[in-house]
DNA sequence: CGAGCGATTGAAAAGACTCAACCACCGTGG
DNA sequence: CCACGGTGGTTGAGTCTTTTCAATCGCTCG
């Protein structure tokens, strides 16, 4: 299905756009955001972005889910965020005018809209509400990532995975965590091995359940606990 | 000298905001920021705000060191970030119109000018440029973040104490590092014991030099070998 | 039905932390 | 001028967490 329906989104149908930094335009503004941007199927896998490669533009996120990810030295990925349907990915590096210090993958088939750097940089220009909206996210964006420091640097692997399934669990919508083994081992910042045999203690005390792949979170009180805060 | 010296510190003659956010101003915007700015001197340890309180305004360093930290669970410090002359401190939080999510300490003893919010706030609405440098400085310190947390993330302590001296060789203008082993031990992301045992191991090796507190970096490349990349 | 990748388990080793004790420097007050 | 107390720095030993490596299992897709 998703395959074909990308051809039919636009701005005004789009769902995610009521929760996203581009929620407050008049029905001329969208029209005009919508005439600037063309809508693309991704595949599961399939790169947004390449870390390294220079921005030509912003993505926004129709449907489907998003990682940002950046390499170590040994090559092993450290997910960074995961982004979701309304969220606009790849505009931090735009303002930098230097490449891609992150990566983009989709985690799922995605749909994902392109604005060109040129609309959307006059988008902003011409829109103070925008404009805020932006300056909003990225300020907010450094103290997550203040805090995503610190949890490195001081939790336990064990308290850094629960707190890991607090945010999935608001980024799968309640629904079953739905990841490989070893994206939740990088955005953990685990290894994989590590990582399961602590899934597996999650699941001898109840805390969560396990289909395979999927997680369902049974006492998120008791992650709340366990991630400290 | 200096608890006498910000009595005379304006935007004209500050020295650090030539390679600052604040560089581009004509002299008529100099007159008018310098008219909105108050100085202060603080002494070593001081706090410049507090982590949980609200931002009323921006702190543009004149001269000194201010920390920028986390508290963690256990009430111990990460250190995320140390300011020099010529930056602006605490402008994030004001953006998202919460309280600090990090507290801000002078290192040693600092000068430091104080715009208030809606000056601040008026200077950039008026003045796409500073508009400009504010978003490009987020969105660089966003991609710094992201190499910090892969670092903690996937580094060893060792390694990380090696990457940590190259950002304070240039927090130090290559000069000694002079820092509380402690101080050093939150900034990397370890327990100060293991931090001296590191420490040691680079003076057998040759790449620094300790002076009680103050340490010399000798060997710079062989920093960046262990460091990696 | 087989290949292959992702998931899982086990055992051993390494890295880092904790705790406790000790040292050294510094400023204070007698 | 020196003894004192205190803070920050250093060292050692033991422990625990986490990683690594190797091997096995088991889906899923062609």
């Amino acid at each position: 299905m998703l395959e074909k329906s990308h051809k039919f989104v636009t701005c005004q149908n789009c769902k995610g756009r009521e929760h996203s930094l581009l929620n407050h335009f008049c029905s001329d503004e969208l029209e005009h955001l919508n005439s600037h941007r063309a809508c693309n199927y991704y595949k599961k896998h399939q790169a947004v972005f390449l870390e390294g490669s220079f921005p030509r533009g912003v993505y926004c996120i129709n449907q489907g889910l998003v990682k940002i990810f950046k390499r170590g030295d040994e090559g092993k990925e450290q997910i960074i965020h995961i982004a979701k349907a309304g969220e606009i990915v790849g505009f931090r590096a735009m303002f930098t005018e230097e490449p891609y210090k992150v990566g983009a993958e989709a985690l799922e088939d995605c749909t994902i809209c392109f604005i060109g750097k040129e609309d959307f940089l006059n988008l902003m220009e011409s829109n103070p509400v925008l404009r805020k909206g932006i300056i909003k996210e990225l300020s907010k964006e450094l103290a997550d990532r203040a805090d995503f420091i610190t949890n490195m640097a001081q939790k336990s692997v064990r308290e850094r995975l629960a707190f890991t399934m607090l945010i999935l669990l608001d980024v799968f919508d309640n629904a079953p965590i739905n990841l490989s083994r070893e994206d939740l081992a990088n955005f953990v910042g685990t290894a994989t091995e590590t990582l399961i045999r602590l899934l597996k203690d999650f699941k001898d005390e109840g805390i969560i359940e396990i289909q395979t792949r999927k997680i369902h979170v049974i006492d998120r009180q008791r992650l709340l606990s366990i991630a400290g805060k």
